[in-house]
DNA sequence: TTAATAAATAAACATTGTTTAATAAATAAA
DNA sequence: TTTATTTATTAAACAATGTTTATTTATTAA
């Protein structure tokens, strides 16, 4: 009898109800002020239920953390039509923009957060991010190998990039920016872009 | 009479000693761990007194985040004798990364932490981030005027180098590069400051 | 010496994440 | 179907947090 799978699936279907709340009360409330208590009267469970699903709060934070990385990775892999890797990496950096600052919740537990960081040690589960840092490593490699980009340090060119977006995004969602105002942001933004894309890549 | 100036005094050294008790206690346990109570213990008062002296524990993180801009701008004023632009910059940059790991509590109340973001614009207190970004805007600027980078946009430009600079900073001190060994950072980090200076540069 | 003011405290409050012992529900065994 | 057992859920409590309030203590002014 079929039992067993059906308890097992229900559990699955209860995780991904808190899951799913627990991003939507973010959404609406900002991610530090989301109690396990408020997640719990919105599913209509004690809160003490919770923990039947969830080992701690931050299980539930990790959760999403794993989902945004599949969504980006999904977001990702749809570049893989694109043959010339330069090209690739421009629309990268875009949509890599584009998601951070559209999915501010996601983008902020994905890479900026504290409490993740020690969550992803202590699980080993940076594969998320992994396969999300290779896509990219593995692009930078081929501008590499057909002399877009003149420098031998994929390690080192794949982090100059990744720190430029990122910092870029970290700085805006962080209110870093809040002085300025919005329609500048996106000005310079897309000027930062120009600036790094023209000077960075060797025309063939 | 100057008891009057006295009692000013003795304030202020009292709230220097509650900053300074902080930050070591920020130290010693991470930010987010430690608490009005730890900080009162430490100095030997009750919770309550701290209350007479900041409106929260917002204002003793705001004033550290204060006293990191000092620093942080202090160390650029040291680069003031460097006549060639490019140098500066150059030297700038390092500087910037090097106060970022070697002050990681002060460089995340400045750049990353959440909460700071919100006093920040309430008390339209930024001053002391505009006048280090100024500094590097400025820069930047006499390395447009002067040939060195080919780029019309200063403010495009700035953003760039701060975005790549602050990532690289922001990915470390958020532990997104714990599973990389520390020495490959290192390498990495140098790696990336070398493309970034090389390409950007147009050698006159 | 007394009155007014300021500083500091103890105690309490509300809110947090989390645990525990008790209850209700669902399943398996008889 | 009835009973026993396992599982899910809850209510209540715990410890820690930031903060407020009424009270006491210390300091200053009269």
């Amino acid at each position: 009898m079929g039992t067993e799978e059906r308890k097992e699936r229900e559990k699955m279907e209860m995780r991904q109800l808190i899951v799913k709340t627990a991003l939507k009360l973010f959404a609406e409330n900002g991610i530090e002020n989301v109690s396990i208590r408020a997640i719990a009267e919105k599913i209509e469970y004690s809160p003490g239920a919770i923990y039947s699903y969830f080992k701690d709060k931050g299980e539930i934070i990790h959760a999403i953390h794993t989902e945004g990385f599949e969504k980006l990775y999904a977001l990702q892999r749809s570049l893989d039509g694109i043959k010339n890797p330069v090209d690739k990496l421009g629309q990268m950096g875009k949509l890599y923009i584009n998601f951070a600052l559209e999915n501010k919740d996601y983008y902020d537990l994905m890479f900026i957060a504290k409490g993740i960081a020690e969550k992803i040690n202590e699980k080993k589960e940076w594969d998320a991010g992994e396969r999300s840092y290779n896509y990219l490593r593995d692009t930078v490699n081929d501008c590499i190998e057909q002399g877009y980009i003149n420098d031998k340090n994929v390690d080192a060119v794949t982090f100059a990039i990744w720190g430029f977006v990122h910092g870029m995004a970290a700085l805006i969602i962080r209110g870093r920016c809040a002085m300025m105002p919005d329609e500048f942001i996106q000005q310079t933004l897309s000027g930062s872009f120009n600036f790094f894309k023209t000077h960075l890549i060797t025309n063939k």
